[in-house]
DNA sequence: CGAGCGGTTGAGGCATGTCAAGAGTTGTGG
DNA sequence: CCACAACTCTTGACATGCCTCAACCGCTCG
């Protein structure tokens, strides 16, 4: 592992109030790999035997069911995903590949559970993570459920913006073709849903999004920060995918 | 509250390893509460000021948005909801309303947030209960996206059947409306779906269910433990719509 | 340059929602 | 005890959302 990473597990939210000796512990049984693009390096079913730490790249969490594949969130660096499986001892649900050259650090599940039968500092930020990453899903199960996909690529895009810091105009963090998977629709029907979009608001260029009438688009979206988070603006990643603990 | 109802309250994972003294000192500022069918007890955007625990009755946890509605869970005694913004000390994201008269014990959330910070065995517990809540709502993510309607009504008709033991007949432990609600469908559209699944190994006679050919109904639903949950022989609550932390 | 890939567009079809009506059931009050 | 209201469930007709298949464009990269 390199001597720059270390402080920036540290920071994490999840490592931040432990002992340093107890930090340093749980380091040293960990180590850092590199993974090339479009590598799937979890699927869904195995044990879960680490913890991943993503440190530089970006990493795609999927499920798959009989044929077909869903993307469930994009992590970012600096966070964590598969917490709860490690937890439980219990097998990943999702898949997790790499979308470019990615460095994970693999944190020893064992030793993790351990740790926080001997940390309490370390146990209520796990208590914390966890029931983050809860609520964080549950809002994604209400946007599924309650708001049909035209609505949701509206919020999503209105979303974006303001995590931008309300900006008219910005690029989408992440292909089209993987918006639609982790929206709950094809590519094909994204495609045209961001076209008629015009007429209420919002416009693309490419990869560019233009909002051209935020009144509109709001009017559509109608956000909600029990559905669209009200941690909208602590989230550090910017992929607009939440990350996941799994 | 009643004497006989500590006990119960107490055998609960989340409560069963902290010390008397705590589950006590809990127990001492919390109340019990009894609510007639169909009141709406908690609207989701309230804070959270206590941490709830079915002892009678049933309750539908719901979320709301725009016009429209949709059930995420039905919780049966004796089992806990809303721990999660609980923890978080954050609004709800759902609303509660009583299925039919119901008793609830309220514990209030601060003294709930300051008591993992004093019982280690406790914070292990709301740990594990919380992970294990989290993986339940991934769960239902996968299914909301990954299978159609169809799909759904048949793994939840066959779960169903496995969690009373297997049995080739049973009856429907909620309304139908409700369900079409929980599984993300219009009642019209359950009604119709259940008659084109007589096609497919299950036939209903009025709230009963009668699978007629498992192993067909086996091949449309493709059971899978990643979905369906592997602890499906383990929930007590029986109502098949699970209990949630919240 | 040609293959591969992401993105777009069109045509067509199936799945699902909407609206409306009616049967059966339950609960309630006269 | 009956009559009525309210509710669930079902069924039909219809509209539409969304998917599938196929073709094509433009870009990137070997």
């Amino acid at each position: 592992m390199r001597p720059e990473e270390l402080p920036e597990i540290r920071h994490l939210h999840l490592f931040r109030d432990m002992t340093q000796a107890n930090f340093e512990a749980l380091m040293a049984s960990s180590y850092a790999q590199n993974f090339p693009q479009g590598l799937e390096m979890i699927r869904q079913g195995d044990p879960a035997d680490f913890l991943h730490v993503v440190v530089e790249g970006s990493v795609e969490l999927f499920a798959r069911w009989g044929g077909r594949e869903g993307t469930m969130a994009v992590v970012r660096p600096v966070s964590t995903f598969i917490l709860a499986a490690c937890i439980r001892d219990a097998p990943y649900l999702m898949s997790a590949r790499t979308l470019e050259r990615a460095r994970i650090i693999l944190i020893p599940s064992s030793d993790l559970r351990a740790m926080f039968r001997r940390d309490p500092e370390f146990s209520v930020a796990v208590i914390n993570e966890l029931a983050s990453c809860y609520r964080s899903v549950v809002r994604n199960a209400k946007t599924l459920k309650l708001r049909n996909s035209r609505e949701r690529v509206a919020s999503y895009l209105l979303r974006q913006s303001l995590l931008a810091g309300g900006v008219p105009s910005y690029a989408l963090p992440v292909e089209k073709r993987l918006l639609a998977s982790y929206l709950g629709m094809t590519a094909e029907n994204l495609s045209r849903t961001l076209r008629t979009l015009e007429e209420s608001g919002v416009k693309m260029d490419g990869a560019r999004v233009i909002i051209t009438d935020r009144a509109k688009l709001n009017a559509l979206a109608q956000p909600d920060t029990l559905i669209d988070g009200p941690d909208m603006f602590a989230n550090e990643s910017g992929s607009g995918l939440p990350a996941a603990g799994q």
